[in-house]
DNA sequence: CAAAAATGTTTGGCTGGACAAACAATTTTA
DNA sequence: TAAAATTGTTTGTCCAGCCAAACATTTTTG
């Protein structure tokens, strides 16, 4: 039986490399993890020794990495929390992308689970109440490079009253429930229904696409097969006939987002 | 001289917790550091070597350890990581005191002073735009535990009118210019004016006392010498001299925050 | 004050994670 | 296909941190 321990952080760094690589090339060469993670060859082959003993990849010597199922859900983990802080950073403190990137990928390995979840919602509040939206972002990003006087915040009542006409625009956006399939890239919306079953429709409830939940449209495949979607902090993939069974009520369209 | 690379975490963890030993008796015991930090003597030993060979403590084998004023000034900053991103994750968050005690020690070794900074001015937004405050918060907490529902917000908007009450409310607190020499223990106000000169003041100015600037009074000595105040995230002790010299506009008393 | 208890240090040993250099396999090139 | 270049592995070494046990010092107690 695999090793049960928890990772390390450098291990939970390796993994997140792999899981990247793999979803880029789909495989990861022991040249290319080393290149990303800044680290010498033979660094690379011992951690991969400790992957593999946790049953996380499927490794054997000289030839390409790919991840076991419980690799790529850890990893897939991994790389979104990543995400989720840089966006974080980036959307809420307006912290420079790079110095985002860096921390993030050391913060990674401090927050919980628990944490993340509360996180993650707090990002969505920040990106979704009509309360707060750009206007608010705006409004903290001058309150944390100028210094913040509070005198600033007459205008946040302003901007507040601005947001009852935004609500209105909401509903015109809206236009009554679509098929998620109807959306474009840069769409958001709230799904109002779903029409359960099968296998596909299955694995997007775990991924939390539910009554009630909000996603982003990220891209519609070329080809028309599939769409790629945000939800709570997760990428997922969405196959045409599974986005013909959700139905949605549009919050925010592309253009609104400037 | 003194060894000039970084600290590494762990090393950042022991000299916080020989800061915060000594802030409350003065003085730091092996055993002491030993216990807190959950870790064996013997490792203490040699972790005071690392620190001692970097010219942040005093230290000879078997007396007390003290801080060098570099070790003081790098102390502080590190305790005031730890209580920054903790009052995040409490009162932004509204995560269990216990998990955000965790996560925030394991945090604080990953996030640069550039994003600590962002940090604290977000926490000070969060706890001073007249559009967030409480009730505010109580949305976000809200929308975190329960899973968001959008339609919550339409509350935002209510809330948002009260805020301008809350903004009345507010210059009756003010009542004009104090002195924050006559403020109590709770009471939160804004800097107005500041008579410069003498070290004391000097040091207050760096500590980021200065026009604009808000602040929290913690406690006033039993003795009426001196008074404890929280800006920036900083802890400051204020002797009477200067907090007389000191002019503010209340900005809320204790009473306003329940 | 001497014995006992508590506190602190040294030494040796362990692990994880990194590197360099020597070596092995694979892929590219001529 | 043989030589050269690239990629990957093994081995030996180092360093940070931790512990346990033996030893040293200081403090408390009888
Ligand atoms: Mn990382
Ligand atoms: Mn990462
Ligand atoms: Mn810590
Ligand atoms: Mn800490």
């Amino acid at each position: 039986m695999p090793d049960q321990t928890a990772l390390s952080p450098s291990q939970e760094d390796y993994l997140e490399t792999i899981f990247l690589l793999v979803r880029e090339k789909s495989v990861a060469r022991v040249k290319d993890i080393a290149t990303r993670m800044g680290v010498h060859v033979s660094s690379v082959t011992g951690a991969l020794k400790g992957l593999s003993a946790k049953g996380l990849i499927n490794y054997d010597p000289y030839s390409y990495v790919t991840l076991t199922d419980d690799g790529e859900l850890l990893g897939k983990g991994l790389a979104r929390k990543h995400e989720v802080l840089r966006d974080f950073l980036i959307k809420v403190l307006s912290v420079e992308p790079e110095t985002a990137e860096r921390n993030a990928c050391h913060m990674e390995h401090a927050v919980e689970p628990d944490v993340m979840e509360r996180l993650v919602h707090f990002v969505e509040f920040v990106d979704r109440c009509p309360r707060a939206g750009f206007e608010w972002r705006k409004d903290i990003e001058d309150f944390c490079s100028r210094g913040g006087e509070p005198e600033d915040c007459a205008e946040c009542v302003a901007a507040c009253l601005k947001s009852t006409r935004s609500a209105a625009r909401k509903a015109v956006a809206g236009d009554g429930p679509k098929r998620l399939w109807e959306l474009e890239a840069g769409d958001k919306a709230r799904v109002t229904r779903v029409k359960t079953g099968g296998p596909a429709m299955d694995r997007l409830s775990e991924g939390g696409v539910e009554r009630g939940a909000t996603l982003e449209v990220e891209s519609v495949a070329p080809t028309e097969s599939f769409m790629m979607i945000k939800a709570r902090g997760y990428h997922l993939r969405v196959p045409r006939h599974a986005a013909e069974r959700i139905r949605v009520n549009v919050e925010r369209t592309r253009d609104d987002n400037r």
